[in-house]
DNA sequence: AGCATTTAGTTTCATTTGCAACAATATATT
DNA sequence: AATATATTGTTGCAAATGAAACTAAATGCT
């Protein structure tokens, strides 16, 4: 009998199993946003931010949804040339750009809020509220692990 | 007083706290074995693979990982040329190519793997057993209710 | 056997991504 | 005030990724 206890095993392994989760839950979430309305994930990201809290700059949100500068750039470029959002200089500071939802771009985060969310419903369902309370907590737990390793 | 009720608040939906714990967990983890080997995600995971059960094909290798046939081609190329994996045609079936880790991808396995097991005994250090029971449990029964979604 | 279909794996192409270098502006130091 | 340093955002480049087209081999069908 080979000795099974010291078997390293990926499927078991926790990182593999959170980003595998993860990659197929966003992929899932994404048909979404992507399909109807050709929003990548940080466009959304972004439009999901503003709709929230408005005239941020592109810095705000890159620590809001902890993407990287370059990625929030490049879909704020994207997401002003399809006039969802608008932009226009900080008086107070040159470098920086406010942001905006514009109309066109408050059309399509209230159509889209309610999809995710009645997505998220779906994808949770059988959750007790219980087990969702302890999901979010064991999710926070790990996050907070992660900054105390440095990361 | 403004009605918070219906807010979205993109730092509490599950799809993005799961994405970004991943992700994080993902990047961290990765400096084993890319700062020291020089190796991406789809490679350590085939080489972990290999490790637990040799002689396998791209395509099961593929369905274990979960990962993309392309990514796994490429990276099958890559550890081969590093001369990390063996390729032998599948007596067979000619389209199949049997693979192994040769013995430098031992030695890589050897020594990646009780480093990845104590980053993940570090990462889980303050989870009791019943929480990373639990933990996991949870995981599965999110990818359950994937499959069920149809993904 | 001969032809169509399926399957394993590779290549091509277009897109995404991140690091590093950069320009423009703001802040700190002298 | 002048110069050095730091910060915001963009661009260039190189690597990673995935969908679709492709090659070669195997299987199914007549």
């Amino acid at each position: 009998m080979t000795d099974k206890k010291n078997e390293f095993i990926l499927q078991h392994f926790l990182p593999y199993r959170l980003v595998n989760t993860a990659e197929r839950t966003s992929h899932a979430l994404s048909t979404l946003y992507a399909d109807k309305f050709n929003m990548t994930i940080p466009e959304w990201r972004i439009v999901a931010t503003l709709g929230s809290q408005d005239s941020l700059t592109a810095k705000v949100i890159g620590q809001k949804t902890q993407m990287d500068k370059v990625t929030v750039s490049r879909a704020i470029t994207k997401l002003s040339e399809k006039a969802l959002v608008d932009k226009h200089k900080d008086p107070q500071d040159g470098r920086s750009v406010k942001l905006n939802l514009s109309k066109a771009g408050w059309k399509v985060y209230k159509t889209l809020i309610p999809a995710v969310l009645a997505w998220e419903q779906q994808f949770t369902a059988e959750f007790t509220s219980e087990e969702m309370q302890q999901l979010h907590t064991l999710l926070t737990r790990l996050q907070q692990r992660l900054e105390k390793l440095g990361h």
